[in-house]
DNA sequence: CTATTCCTTTAACAAATGATAAATAATAGA
DNA sequence: TCTATTATTTATCATTTGTTAAAGGAATAG
């Protein structure tokens, strides 16, 4: 759970009776790759927290696959949508890399809001964390082309080197064909440059 | 005072206290066409609830002027990074048609938030609804055609009305030319059908 | 270890979008 | 109203991305 924690402090203290209403509400839960931990169809309740692995939300566009986003270890992944508006989602979470979660139940953390108001202001800071990231990926789908999109993803060596092509490419929001295409020209620029 | 008031309690009930607590951080400000209410390379303190009038964001990307969104009247403009992170911000606040704004000034309004919880609710209220809209907007650039954004923002006929072409190319992410060109298509193939 | 399946790349052609320039339409200011 | 400016459309060609099909590589189950 310490790993948890250290995560929350990021964005805001947090006392010891905040931690001990926060731990009631977790659950550890092993999980092995590809398993889909929250199936299209369903409401959300839950927001997990991976103390290792790799995660994604993808939903089905017209039959074809597509991926909302990626979560690393020591990130959150949740269904944002269906648990804020108490929807069903057309929207599910797989696991890309075997690993531990901590899953946390949003029905009995909403409640600790009224009692901790601490915990109610965490949420809000990630919560806002979370819109400057999603305002960031906006801008680069917005302006950026999807040879520009796949060159700043190569920051992310992790991302790159464990997720497959084929989940990269709807995310950057192009066909796997043409990921393909743009990696081999850059990377045959890129060996001219060295 | 009271179209804000109305707009907040969308999200969030308030006490007369809330209100008169909010009231003592607003200001009416009269703005004209084409007005900079905020510029580029200051941190901005402050959000805009637009009683009328319309609005957008905008910068200038290798020297192109960039729309990041439009409000119109009834919705709140801010330069919403800047405010969370307290960072100079390299956009701009642009009025499109001319009207009446209530200004808030955020550094008062967040030292709110520890004497009116319910003023730190409705915050992350619509903190959660604006997480919600942009997500929609993400998805529509990443997996949506031109045409199909477009077709889309047709939807909002006062937008596509009030707010000068060029202006909405760039918000599509396309460039005005590829925009007229749409158009063309889509409204002869509009007359074949009719 | 092998066979099968899945992943990635490559190729060829089609469709969409970008860039530039020029023409037309609309708007705003004198 | 007239003129100058700005906005929008159209045309042409270049570039990027999509689509489909096929081939080669990598991973996995039995």
């Amino acid at each position: 759970m310490e790993a948890l924690f250290n995560y929350f402090e990021q964005f805001q203290k947090l006392s010891t009776a905040d931690k001990q209403a926060i731990a009631a509400t977790c659950s550890i839960k092993k999980v092995k790759k590809n398993e889909i931990i929250e199936a299209v169809g369903s409401a959300s309740t839950t927001i997990y927290f991976l103390k290792s692995g790799i995660a994604r939300t993808f939903y089905y566009k017209e039959g074809i696959d597509v991926t909302e986003y990626f979560a690393l270890a020591g990130n959150i992944v949740a269904r944002a949508q269906s648990i804020l508006t108490r929807k069903a989602s057309a929207k599910a979470i797989q696991i890309i890399e075997a690993g531990e979660l901590i899953a946390i139940n949003m029905t009995k953390f909403f409640q600790l809001f009224d009692t901790f108001p601490t915990i109610e202001r965490l949420f809000r800071r990630i919560l806002e964390a979370s819109y400057l990231d999603i305002i960031e990926r906006l801008e680069s789908l917005q302006f950026h082309s999807a040879k520009e999109r796949y060159v700043a993803l190569l920051e992310d060596m992790e991302l790159i080197q464990k997720v497959p092509l084929k989940y990269i490419a709807s995310y950057l929001g192009i066909t796997q064909v043409s990921l393909s295409r743009i990696r081999a020209t850059y990377h045959s620029n890129a060996m001219l440059k060295s």
